[in-house]
DNA sequence: CACATAATTCAACACACGTTGAATTAAAGG
DNA sequence: CCTTTAATTCAACGTGTGTTGAATTATGTG
């Protein structure tokens, strides 16, 4: 809005600078409260031209979090050049290095946000993401019959740390540095794959 | 709807049967998802009948989950009567005792859903009851100078837990037996306290 | 039994939302 | 330089939302 109409001068990159700004709203406000208009003053554009870019709210909000199913190659080579022992520490490192990147994090955090309330693609990105990577990836290492459960529950710890951390923001877990927490986590998931 | 306009026969306790519902549709849909519309035809009662008895959305929010700040007081008697190295085990069985309970798991589930979607109260009663049970009551019992890290951390193993039992539903963390489950994750919690 | 009061529904308002189609301006192509 | 095409805004529609005030019926009280 206020700015005169028809094409802008110059050539800007408005459909990215659109993306950029609905992955930082997502982010911090999950899939419902996040409204187009929002993004749109965020982006400064109008809001038809979201329309224009991405068809629908549901677009836009799978183009946002589509970039952050990545990380399915990353945690395999990990774990290739890793020795059994340590696969606890480097599972962890590796989940924390990814959360502590901004762009990635505004990704997840509109997942884990928007999954919680329900919305559908977020539920299935959420689904995929730890299948991938604690069923597809963790299970076959665990030497017990329960296996699937052990590797869920090593995820269901990571996921609640980024949850304390990163979405409620709970103190003294949101300021701690990320060693301290590794080294305390670590262990613990190590310890799945043991006994 | 569809039935005659005013008072109905008989002394029917229709503020509880609101209340009831509105637990249920909260606790599926989150607070945003969850209109006053849905809750009335839960309730078989106009959505002004609610606004009669609570004045706001956000009071009816209110007072569908602050039934479930009790468990505070549970926690405190479990530690009273447990020995030191038994404290992951009771801590766990009792958390998961809660949330088995389908009263208690509607409100637990509406928290968490709209927490996660930024409601305000939500966000203030999941904040309160991790301070009042981890922060409060376990952090003293731990002996190391990061006590209150290692208390949320446990926190985050069972809220993780919660969430991909409950919450997104995975298998087969969602269909496994409890006591399966607080024999995977009791020894974890321990090691906090110990290690 | 009359009257106040509480419970309940009805109809409607104001608002915010996602979405659409037309109008306007700049860039690209020949 | 002229025409097509892409980018952008404007104004508006339809829908669903929380909320409100008046109307209707039963219960309770003197």
């Amino acid at each position: 809005m206020s700015r005169v109409a028809g094409r802008r001068a110059g050539s800007p990159d408005t459909r990215s600078e659109i993306l950029e700004a609905a992955k930082g709203v997502f982010s911090e406000m999950g899939y419902d409260r996040a409204t187009i208009r929002a993004i749109a003053a965020a982006a400064r554009v109008d809001p038809a031209l979201i329309h224009h870019y991405f068809g629908s709210k549901e677009n836009l909000f799978a183009a946002s979090i589509d970039l952050a199913v990545i990380p399915t190659e990353l945690i395999r080579t990990v774990f290739a050049e890793s020795d059994a022992g340590d696969i606890g520490r480097r599972l962890a490192e590796v989940f924390f290095t990814i959360w502590e990147q901004p762009e990635a994090r505004d990704s997840l955090l509109g997942i884990l946000r928007s999954a919680m309330g329900g919305e559908e693609q977020a539920v299935a990105a959420f689904r995929q993401f730890i299948t991938a990577a604690a069923l597809d990836q963790i299970a076959p290492l665990i030497p017990f019959p329960d296996a699937r459960l052990r590797a869920l529950l090593m995820a269901s710890q990571l996921v609640g740390v980024a949850m304390t951390r990163y979405v409620v923001r709970l103190e003294p877990i949101a300021s701690a540095r990320l060693e301290e927490i590794v080294d305390l986590v670590a262990p613990r998931l190590q310890s799945y794959l043991e006994r």
